[in-house]
DNA sequence: TCGTATTGGGAAAGCGCATTCCCACTTCTT
DNA sequence: AAGAAGTGGGAATGCGCTTTCCCAATACGA
């Protein structure tokens, strides 16, 4: 048994196919009562359900829309998807997800494949990349976005434009105030922190990771304080973990032998929340303890992570309302309003781990 | 400019679209290579995307996998999520998210529009209710799943079948050995651990929360141990929180007041993580240490809460390898192994949270 | 009363593609 | 060398729906 169409819904009810797609779904046109009663009971008694991709091709516009994410599982990701989510049933859509471990090649293809299924909108979350190696895939990634926006389509960007990207109707980004931020919160940690600063940033060219970097930097020189010496390694909780060992043994080898650390505190800014629970982590391996031995602060307070202790200094950000924000923003009555920059604000939420002992 | 078609393409190419389709989206017919090439030139001069619209309505089928969770935000959800899409992206296919929030009512909705958009599988995590005023709802969805399932869908469940619902042709349960588990971790548990248990569970008539629960119990009575007193409260880390609150008072009720609590101490068993990283909040909030206090242990061994100290007992789930596997079983190919029950097997592990002082 | 709006339903033409059938042509077969 | 088998391309149909256009029937004003 094959899923009943609407020819037969109408056939069952005595009526043309136009008359039965007039009632079922939403026409300007509305016949008469009794026919739509009879179309309605005829409908449900065949357990009736539109074809969405005759509708789609039909009318040309397919109730999707495509979310592009480095990884699902990623709790960052997963909280903007949350808010993607919220926001795409408000408008009676559905999302379609592509997780592509921030490749910009991939995220052309996804791009792609989103215009394919004629998504409506597309959001894009997760860091960009500005390293030259990217450059090309980038440059791929622009056009195909510009083409997709050419097209009807619309896209909102979190965080930074695609590198290359044409500023264009329906190409939304709705900004995070990395830069500002990370500074915030180097201002209020120097305001009552002597010791060194140490950075722990995603490789370089992430522009997150970069933008955090920049601004934490800028932070510090405003509070009269020396640049911070920064650690690169890859934008997750391995990376983060990684360099907190080459910290541990550093902090231990200025030690006295006494099991205490020597030396000035440290105080570790790991761009992100999660690169900070992996620094935690080693440094705890290792032996040292937060705060006593070295102080820490992440970028993103992700919920899941906010029962961690010693509770982790960091950046708050409204990850769920910035997913929700990017995909209202690609919603068609949104327009009007025009590319009003929807302001995304966060917070330096300082907490236990960066408390001077 | 609107997104080109096949037609034009072919025009462009001097072959009729007949030719063109077959060179461009794989066909049985292979034309011959010069004219392939022509057509291949002309469809990238143009840009050219074919309508995944209209080729799924012309070959019925969308190269579409709905994934049903409660929740994306939540770190079991969004674990099985990734499994799901990496197994999709073997099957070059995109993935569908619907979120329900857990309701039967929601999820009904999602199968008939994943049924609407004709999505060539459907993935459903999350657990049943068997609770009484959801039965309706629950007949409701296994019809819906059923009639996805006779029209050739095929679907898969992690965890129960969902009530109801009629063992069909395509229709897969990937079974989580939930109960057994639970023993498993009671047996061991009550291996080095005097005290009482007590345990955290989720609302009655949750089927996973229910298993678990049961499993455990048993665990404890083949270990010649009392049942544990269950508390109920919701599945997430707020229900947990709130439980913990419970049984804080009543470990400190039992004070010496030398603000050592007295008796002997307690084992908290949260039938998942979430729920278990609460209660230790709460735990921890009213002055409580554990495992010093009150021992306490999860289930599932969610990625990003293995940082958390004391490290949390639980019981180990390979949370993306089962989305992976119940995506595979909905494949067509995975038919002909036909039904054979993909065991999922988990791990009692055992950590700091639990250990005796 | 006739003629002009207006309403309400049906017929038909796509939307963009896959695919079945058909036809012209080449390559073997005996 | 003539017919059978095979090859490669095009015409046409249909997937399930929306929508424009058309037509009959009713309503209205003069």
């Amino acid at each position: 048994m094959a899923a009943s169409t609407l020819t037969e819904v109408a056939r069952l009810a005595g009526v043309s196919p136009a008359t039965a797609s007039r009632v079922l779904n939403g026409s300007a046109r509305k016949p008469g009562k009794d026919i739509a009663d009879r179309v309605r009971q005829a409908a449900d008694s065949l357990g009736y359900i539109p074809n969405a991709q005759a509708q789609g091709l039909a009318k040309s516009s397919s109730g999707l829309i495509g979310l592009i994410v480095h990884d699902i599982a990623d709790p960052y990701f997963a909280a903007i998807a949350r808010g993607v989510q919220e926001a795409a049933r408000e408008q009676r859509k559905m999302v379609l997800l592509a997780t592509t471990g921030g490749a910009p090649a991939e995220e052309k293809e996804a791009v792609a494949a989103f215009a394919a299924r004629r998504a409506d909108s597309i959001v894009i979350a997760g860091s960009r990349s500005s390293r030259t190696e990217d450059q090309e895939d980038n440059a791929e990634l622009a056009a195909e976005l510009d083409r997709y926006c050419r097209n009807g389509g619309r896209v909102a960007v979190v965080g930074h434009p695609v590198v290359g990207a044409s500023a264009q109707d329906g190409y939304h980004v709705v900004a995070v105030p990395n830069q500002e931020l990370a500074g915030a919160l180097a201002a209020k940690l120097a305001a009552h922190w002597g010791g060194d600063f140490v950075i722990i940033g995603g490789p370089e060219g992430l522009l997150t990771s970069d933008d955090r970097i920049h601004g934490f930097q800028e932070g510090l020189a405003k509070a009269g304080r020396a640049p911070a010496e920064i650690l690169r390694s890859s934008f997750n909780r391995a990376g983060g973990y990684e360099a907190g060992l080459k910290l541990a043994a550093r902090i231990k080898g200025g030690s006295t032998g006494t099991g205490e650390p020597a030396g000035p505190k440290m105080c570790i800014f790991a761009v992100n929340d999660v690169m900070a629970i992996g620094a935690a982590a080693a440094l705890r391996a290792e032996g040292l303890r937060i705060p006593r031995d070295a102080a820490i602060a992440g970028f993103d307070d992700i919920e899941t992570l906010r029962d961690f202790r010693p509770a982790l200094s960091t950046v708050s950000l409204p990850l769920e309302e910035i997913g929700r924000l990017a995909t209202r923003a690609t919603a068609p009555l949104a327009g009007d309003g025009d590319s009003a920059p929807q302001p995304i604000t966060g917070e330096v939420t300082l907490r236990r781990s960066t408390e001077a002992a």
